[in-house]
DNA sequence: AGCCTCCCCTAA
DNA sequence: TAAGTTAGGGGAGGCT
């Protein structure tokens, strides 16, 4: 069988069981049992898998001690060192066949016993993909590694993929003739892969680190490079399996060990990251405050939380939850309130605007109002007779008439039990919640700095319980999944939430001494306007308002100064940016921005840092021009092509399988994921993984889905494409920033065409008569009608105009001289790369690592593109010898 | 051009 | 099988 794409990918997961790695540490002692034969604080030791090579000491590694192995495994030998190519850290199994190999491997795992597997990608690059492949040899790999491994494992032979994620006309025959048959069922349940892996080991917990990343911190991408750089602020190369596979097929040498120290790198990564962001630790946090088990904690939903901690809470007090049937669930009572959300005055606003916001506005309105399932008595004239919610209650006469006088009657028409009387369930946990959280807090800062491990411990808990009151809400209103969910209950919280909001703002609005306005104000926020007043009286000010909008309201309700901007824009509902100041000393305001382009990523890096940029310039100077002169520069070295391209490309979310049939495309991302499918079936994006693409010239008129693609191939030093800068300057960043800056009466799209046009022209027109395809290379890149030495119009075909080419010395030296200096950038950027994690073995082999995290990446391959016009330029003009450039 | 649907992402 | 909620802006493309 030859190596196609899906071979790569195999044979790096055979190697080191690629990206796949043993969780040792990390695990708190005890708190899972039987690790055997495993010590916390173990180091980490990969071990190294290799199948039928032919190993061969190699020269310059020297020091290598044998480490011993703690477990025999049963088919093969351990190798001796000086016969590994030098492979250091981890130790060497042999197999003489692939079955062998996965021998090995189970044995290693067996005696091992670990609690917990990770892998950065487990469906795809890792424990999931051993398991395809050991499906293939008639292995049942998960089933081997349980620890629960069932004997009659027979009766799901032969099954099929179940589902095909893309419809079949949109790939080519190959990927949809995939005849493997799962020997488990290991990939294709929709939960487990919209969720968490969808692969399972009996008895272990197999968590995927790019899913864990993807909820942990916001990134444009979650490639390993970009979350290492994230997380552990160190760069790491990105190399390509087919690059890898090239230097380990090289035979013994250094590129096989390059390779091999590659993979080990990225096993380790995956622990290090883990490490860095403490997930073992503060998960079993979760774990324990919820009371739940570990692996809940992160595959369940919040309703589960929730219910864990309720439901315990309820028992004690005698109580049971009904438990409604989804017909129930779906048939109850719509819910009918709304928070507030006003619509702003859009605008600039120069004066200081103070934002001042409940805490935690749900829970404060649960404990103030006694609101739970257990206190409502229903509504006070019920449309449905007896409908309460999912089911039917009405409360008794009698007892309504003793409490006449006590009934809380919330804003929209239902009645409550006073605490008095009987305290709900939910006030109480939330109640406890909230105090404890307190205390947690107040512990924390009693620890001296050396309980590190302490501090950790406690600052988890005490976002846990942040996390839980938060979500209470969630719960009652859970109308589409709902275990218990209310109506009733559920608009009563939002509605008293919105009358406590509405007091708030008449009282700022009405009051005489404070002059001032409220212009904004989402859910359980307001932004106050102080005309004529500093920061400093604002703060005042704000601190008033707060005192006494806390008073009027009941126990726990606060509310609490947030922060005051000067000056800032309110651009729509949900959006606005400022230059905030947090406290009254603060000298230097941060730049604040809520839901605008600076803040999303579904826009590129070039829209976020000219409009964050631009904000900058202007509320600093509050002067339109130097925004004006500020974006023509930036107009102009997008069009003149001097810009770098990290900050032109789009990663959006992908989630194969869900787009409508009847829609007749696919998002951009999704056609480029499909694209790259057809090459390599392999380079199936996981669900919901973040695709990156740009938008390059086409056709007139074409549409945006026939423009897309991945970075990479315009990034490829022969590639025919350009970006398509009108589609970035007219499509992405004029629309932005014409939204904020329309407000100040500034008309960018005028600017933008009363601009002076840079020196290159658009070449489209050209592109259809372009036979040669390597000429065109050339020609893209150096689209300019001007003189590439003097800058003067020269004549369409060529490059040097007339008059510099008369001085055939001058034109030599100009080009050798410019050439020299692109060398010097190339040689300047390589040494950077040497300090990259990569090391010199990245340098040395060439330019190879493709990490699209990585800005030096994206500027070698400009300079290089640079290098490689100018050469064929002159060459072309015989001024310079090919040779010059052949070492690219 | 206006309206609609789908898709993505964010605020709270 | 499990899945917290709603509101909101904005791009793209198709239809009338």
């Amino acid at each position: 069988m030859g190596f196609g794409p899906k071979w790569l990918g195999w044979m790096w997961s055979c190697i080191f069981s690629a990206k796949f790695s043993i969780l040792v540490n990390g695990v708190p002692a005890g708190f899972f049992p039987s690790s055997k034969g495993l010590r916390q604080g173990d180091p980490l030791s990969p071990y190294l898998f290799v199948m039928g090579m032919e190993f061969e000491p190699v020269e310059n590694i020297t020091d290598l001690k044998p480490e011993c192995c703690a477990c025999t495994p049963a088919s093969s030998s351990l190798s001796e060192f000086g016969k590994l190519d030098g492979i250091s850290g981890c130790k060497v199994l042999v197999s003489s066949e692939e079955k062998l190999l996965f021998d090995d491997f189970i044995n290693i795992i067996c005696s091992f016993d670990p609690d917990i597997l990770i892998g950065w990608d487990i469906q795809g690059g890792s424990l999931g993909f051993l398991a395809e492949r050991a499906s293939h040899l008639g292995i049942g790999l998960l089933n081997k590694i349980s620890r629960t491994p069932s004997e009659t494992k027979t009766a799901s032979r032969n099954f099929e993929i179940p589902e095909k994620r893309v419809a079949d006309e949109m790939l080519p025959e190959n990927l949809v003739d995939d005849s493997v048959l799962l020997e488990e069922a290991i990939i294709e349940d929709e939960w487990g892969r919209t969720h968490a892996s969808g692969v399972h080991v009996g008895g272990r917990i197999v968590l995927n680190v790019w899913r864990l990343m993807r909820g942990e911190i916001k990134l444009n991408m979650y490639t390993a490079e970009s979350v290492a750089e994230a997380v552990l602020r160190q760069k790491i190369p990105s190399i390509r399996n087919r690059v890898l596979t090239k230097w380990f097929s090289s035979g013994p040498g250094r590129a096989r060990y390059r390779s091999i120290e590659y993979v080990i790198q990225r096993a380790k990564l995956n622990f290090e990251i883990m490490n860095q962001l403490d997930m073992i630790n503060r998960t079993s946090e979760l774990a324990r405050v919820f009371g739940i088990d570990f692996f809940s904690v992160l595959s369940r939903g919040s309703q589960y939380h929730v219910e864990s901690m309720f439901l315990r809470l309820a028992h004690t007090q005698n109580f049971l939850a009904i438990s409604p049937g989804p017909q129930q669930v779906a048939t109850q009572p719509a819910m009918e309130c709304l928070p507030l959300v006003m619509e702003p005055e859009s605008g600039f606003y120069a004066d200081p605007v103070v934002v001042l916001d409940f805490q935690s506005l749900y829970p404060s309105m649960i404990i103030a109002y006694n609101l739970c399932y257990s206190t409502c008595l229903g509504k006070v004239a019920p449309s449905k007779a007896d409908v309460l919610g999912v089911s039917i209650y009405s409360p008794d006469p009698h007892a309504l008439h003793d409490l006449k006088d006590q009934i809380l009657l919330t804003p929209n028409g239902v009645m409550y039990v006073p605490s008095k009387a009987r305290k709900g369930v939910l006030p109480r946990l939330l109640e406890e919640i909230l105090s404890t959280r307190i205390m947690v807090k107040k512990a924390m800062k009693k620890l001296v700095p050396s309980q590190q491990v302490l501090q950790r411990i406690f600052n988890a808990r005490q976002l846990a319980l942040k996390l839980i009151a938060n979500v209470t809400y969630g719960y009652t209103a859970a109308g589409y999944s709902g275990r218990m969910p209310c109506a009733e209950l559920a608009d009563s919280i939002v509605q008293c939430g919105r009358r406590t909001l509405e007091n708030a703002i008449s009282l700022v609005n009405t009051h005489d001494k404070w002059k001032a306005k409220v212009i904004y104000g989402d859910t359980d926020s307001m932004f106050v306007l102080l005309k004529g007043r500093t920061v400093k009286e604002s703060f005042q000010i704000g601190h008033e308002i707060a005192s006494a909008v806390t008073a009027m309201n009941p126990n726990p309700v606060t509310l609490k100064m947030e922060k005051v901007y000067h000056p800032c824009f309110l651009l729509t509902k949900k959006r606005y940016v400022g230059y905030s100041y947090e406290s009254p000393d603060q000298i230097e305001p941060t730049f604040d921005a809520k839901g605008i382009e600076t803040v999303r990523r579904d826009t590129c890096g070039a829209v976020a840092k000219t409009m964050e940029q631009s904000l900058r310039l202007f509320f600093e100077h509050q002067d339109i021009s130097k925004v004006k002169v500020y974006l023509q520069r930036q107009w102009r070295r997008i069009l003149s092509g001097r810009v770098s391209l990290q900050d032109f490309v789009f990663a959006k979310e992908v989630r194969l399988g869900t787009y409508s049939s009847r829609a007749s495309s696919l998002p951009p991302a999704a056609i480029v994921a499909i694209k790259a499918m057809r090459a390599d079936p392999r380079a199936e994006p996981c669900y919901a993984e973040r695709v990156p693409y740009v938008v390059i010239h086409g056709e007139p008129g074409a549409r945006l889905v026939d423009l897309v693609v991945d970075p990479l191939d315009l990034l490829a030093i022969d590639s025919p494409y350009r970006l398509n800068d009108q589609y970035y300057i007219n499509k992405q960043i004029i629309p932005a920033l014409q939204r904020v800056f329309g407000l100040v009466g500034a008309d960018l799209y005028q600017w933008f065409s009363e601009m002076p046009r840079p020196v290159r022209e658009v070449y489209a027109k050209h592109k259809s008569h372009a036979p040669n395809p390597y000429r065109t290379r050339i020609d893209f890149y150096y689209l300019s009608k001007h003189c590439i030495l003097c800058g003067e119009l020269s004549p369409a075909s060529a490059h040097i105009c007339d008059k510099c080419s008369k001085d055939g010395t001058a034109v030599a030296a100009a080009v050798i001289g410019r050439t020299a200096k692109l060398e010097r950038d190339i040689q300047h950027l390589a040494a950077i790369c040497r300090h990259c994690g990569g090391g010199d073995w990245i340098v040395e082999s060439g330019v190879k690592c493709t990490s699209l995290a990585c800005s030096v990446f994206y500027e070698r391959r400009k300079v290089q593109k640079d290098l490689q016009g100018l050469s064929s330029v002159a060459t072309e003009a015989g001024f310079y010898p090919k040779c010059m450039v052949e070492w690219f």
